[in-house]
RNA sequence: UGUCCUGUGGUGUAAUUGGCAACACGUCUGACUCUGAAUCAGAAAAGUCCAGGUUCGACCCCUGGCAGGACAACCA
């Protein structure tokens, strides 16, 4: 089937791209650009994270580029093979191709000792044989300056000696570390003599048992970048406090070729969400939702399965922007790129929610009509799909009123409307149970207004039905947002974000949908006219439809009945 | 009582570098409609954190405040 694609010029440049601008320019990069996305495998991806992506490999895209897919696995306490293959696979789900570049930061853990070794016969870096608790001591604070470490004035040849001992392993763990000499004094604690090398004895889960020691964050980073030819490195705000460390490694170290530039920017953040990967796992492992993947995590995977499509998350962050100011993003702004995207591309399909019995009592008994009906209006060339109609349907429970405000343009007693693609009919009367519940709902059609036939009647509503005698039976799963207010990590001291969880974030209904469904498979996004757009769960079984919610249709009327 | 970063409609991002603020989402009207969707037309909404200064002219430059954020893992 054909889909639509929408593509967008964009007039002015973002912070990111006037730098680049100017740096092809200025030809300071050597003409070149070159970003990395670098993830720690240790969780899944996320919203945020999808930002990020979308940034260094569209700039990448933008300015005739490359961008590396580069692994941050430098602490084998915490990363596992399970999340490089979840990352690879969300990555390349969002449609961005790193080719051949997949780097990981333990390939580079042999260059890296060596500069290293390299920062210790220059004398910029010393053994230090101080405990954790006492290097933390010796810090000082932000507004306290630190002391120096009694190591710190050992000779090169006994710091290289100490150095070769901590990687044969000759030492436990944490008693030695590897420091930069930089400054105690500095106003910046990054600069306070910083880690390089600390001892693990652990298995790497690449690397396996060749390492004990293994490089700081601050330490590999950088020089991964500049191994790689890495022009841009583009990075959140958070490290902004990092970067004269970043820069003080690299002139240390006295490269020969073009040297990286770290660029901050500031993360996404997302109302009624929270997006620390922390808050994330403590969800999961206290069931308050299924897995990452579930479809009300803000995880790429999450996403997926409620029925994102990558087209809708890239145009996400291309509306988001990019800037240094802290930010909130209205989620409402995701649901209208998810809408934008499946209105012109998800097929329409009929599915009554909450059913109560309509009876059309001068429509023959036992006869069936086929209905043609548009698969979707944006897109004619797709063509239509039939729907069977008969005497007994099931129209939507809350599109019937038995007395009605006002601008109801639905079903009441004496009132008519059109039952979409079939006939326009009246109601006449309806029949309740002993409840007094409606358990029946009885008009006449007027067969000349059936659709396609030239009729001068006119209403003003039009409902969705379902014919039960064809109807599928499917489960339902309406999802809504996981928090029930805008900042959900905005809590007072003591309180738990969580207590701000949505306790109406999944509904599970059973529903009857039209039968030309019933052949689609796991992933495959309808519009339920009227309703929502739904995604076809991987749970679902030949037997057993099972569908999510993405997100429901914009509603002007019970925005109307709510303000009132 | 340290260092660094950031302050533009409700939200986010612009203003081609000093020429009286634009776009998107949202909101509100109205049109159209066999989806109360989509689409189309229109409106309200900031005078750019504050106070000075430079200038014919400041969101943009200078000075001083104020507010928010980041930084004290052998995490990334």
């Amino acid at each position: 089937m054909k889909e639509n694609t929408p593509t967008e010029p964009k007039a002015s440049l973002n912070f990111l791209e006037q730098i680049i601008t100017n740096d092809l320019a200025s030809k300071s990069t050597g003409g070149k650009v070159h970003t990395r996305f670098p993830p720690e495998p240790n969780g899944y991806l996320h919203i945020g994270h999808a930002k990020s992506i979308c940034l260094n490999f569209g700039l990448a895209q933008k300015f005739n580029g490359k961008c590396n897919l580069r692994f941050d696995d430098t602490n084998p306490t915490r990363e596992e093979q399970e999340y490089v293959d979840s990352i690879k696979e969300d990555v390349r789900w969002l449609g961005f191709d790193w080719e051949d570049r997949e780097y990981f930061a333990s390939d580079y853990f042999e260059q890296l000792y060596e500069f290293a070794v390299y920062l210790v016969k220059k004398g910029k870096a010393y053994v230090c044989a101080m405990t954790a608790e006492e290097i933390s001591a010796h810090r000082g604070t932000p507004a306290i300056p630190g002391k120096e470490s009694p190591w710190r004035n050992r000779g090169v040849e006994e710091n290289l000696d100490l150095l070769d001992r901590m990687r044969k392993g000759e030492f436990p763990d944490g008693s030695h570390v590897l420091r930069a000499k930089i400054d105690m004094g500095s106003p910046n604690m990054h600069m306070r003599d910083p880690v390089m090398y600390r001892i693990m004895h652990a298995h790497h889960h690449r690397t396996g048992d060749n390492w004990c020691i293994y490089p700081m964050y601050d330490w590999a980073h950088g020089q991964s970048d500049y191994i790689e030819g890495i022009t841009h490195s583009i990075c959140t705000l958070e490290f902004e406090v990092h970067r004269p460390l970043y820069e003080w490694f690299l002139n240390a170290l006295d490269l020969p070729h073009l040297k990286p530039r770290q660029i901050e920017f500031a993360r996404l953040n997302l109302t009624y969400t929270v997006m620390s990967k922390r808050k994330l796992l403590s969800l999961v492992q206290d069931k308050q939702v299924k897995g990452w993947d579930d479809p009300r995590m803000p995880t790429i995977s999450g996403l997926r399965r409620r029925g994102y499509t990558p087209a809708s998350i890239r145009m996400f962050a291309d509306r988001v922007g990019v800037a240094k100011r802290e930010n909130v993003i209205e989620v409402g702004l995701l649901e209208h790129c998810i809408r934008e995207d499946l209105n012109k591309n998800a097929p329409r399909a009929m599915a009554v929610l909450n059913p109560v019995k309509l009876i059309i009592d001068n429509y023959p008994e036992g006869q069936v009509e086929e209905m043609p009906a548009v698969i979707n209006p944006e897109l004619p060339e797709n063509g239509t799909r039939m729907v069977p109609f008969s005497r007994t349907l099931y129209i939507e429970r809350e599109d019937f009123m038995e007395n009605p405000p006002k601008k109801f343009f639905r079903l009441a007693p004496g009132a008519e409307v059109r039952l979409k693609y079939a006939y326009i009919i009246r109601c006449e009367h309806v029949v309740k149970d002993a409840d007094g519940e409606i358990s029946e709902i009885h008009c006449t059609y007027f067969p000349e207004t059936r659709s396609g036939l030239p009729s001068d009647k006119k209403v003003k509503g039009t409902l969705h039905w379902v014919c039960p005698e064809h109807a599928l039976e499917a489960e339902v799963r309406i999802y809504d947002r996981l928090f029930s207010v805008p900042e959900p990590e905005e809590v007072e001291d003591g309180q738990d974000f969580r207590m701000h969880l949505n306790p109406d974030s999944l509904k599970v209904v059973k529903a009857w949908v039209e039968p030309y469904v019933g052949d689609a498979t796991a992933g495959q996004h309808y519009q339920f006219e009227r309703n929502g757009y739904y995604v076809i769960d991987p749970d679902s079984k030949t037997g057993h439809l099972v569908f999510n919610r993405t997100v429901p249709l914009r509603d002007s009327w019970t925005k109307v009945e709510k303000n009132k």
